[in-house]
DNA sequence: CAAGCGACTTACAAAAAGTAAGTTGCAAAC
DNA sequence: GTTTGCAACTTACTTTTTGTAAGTCGCTTG
């Protein structure tokens, strides 16, 4: 395989995750949400920094991905359930790849 | 291990991480490195999208962290070429597997 | 000797993120 | 029984990041 043909199989993919997880929060966001299925306001807490307004876009757009689900439970009170899908769950192994290469690689 | 020691522990390096890589082009910028060394003006063509500027802007930040090196090869033609440390080439398992990810459970 | 390349730099406009306050529906506190 | 407060957003406005285009400097090629 020549380096040409390997930065394309490599960078296409790579480029269109990149245009989720090059947004401001979203990784960590998606971290969060490994564990399972949260409230709004304990996102919030979990992504300290993250204002209502940025942490709603994000869910927003993950929710158009189809990597979050949002469920809506009639109170009262009301409230709100984030959970990530089949899909949303998947990125885990990448997302623990990345946090073992900090743990070793990135400076504090 | 309690769900908020998980979220603790994951959620620390995890979020220097993307302090990086949540930032336009970055991850981009760092998987065309990896085949190997270019020059700026390469690494500008297999980058599509990304200018001069920001081009620039990313490989001093990646050169800030070490994670890439730059060597100016005295001309004329003077040249400049980029290549990964030990550090940034680390990456490459964790790119790869957002790369697997986005194959599978991304949509195009 | 005009035009162009390589590697930037600068100046300015557009888009994204940060900040703070407001909204609606209810419920416990005073 | 009116004020306070929470939950989940939304709106308006400021600041930071990106995008876009042009300019610079040394050299080279037509």
């Amino acid at each position: 395989m020549s380096s040409a043909q390997a930065c394309e199989s490599l960078g296409e993919p790579l480029s269109r995750v990149m245009t989720l997880l090059g947004k401001r929060w979203t990784g960590v966001v998606l971290a969060t949400l490994m564990p399972g299925s949260v409230y709004f306001s304990e996102l919030r807490r979990g992504v300290p920094g993250i204002s209502d307004r940025v942490l709603n876009e994000r869910l927003t757009e993950l929710i158009g991905e189809n990597l979050v689900s949002r469920t809506v439970i009639e109170g009262p009170p009301l409230r709100v359930r984030y959970e990530l899908t089949e899909h949303g769950y998947a990125l885990r192994p990448a997302l623990d790849q990345l946090t073992a290469w900090a743990q070793e690689h990135l400076a504090p």
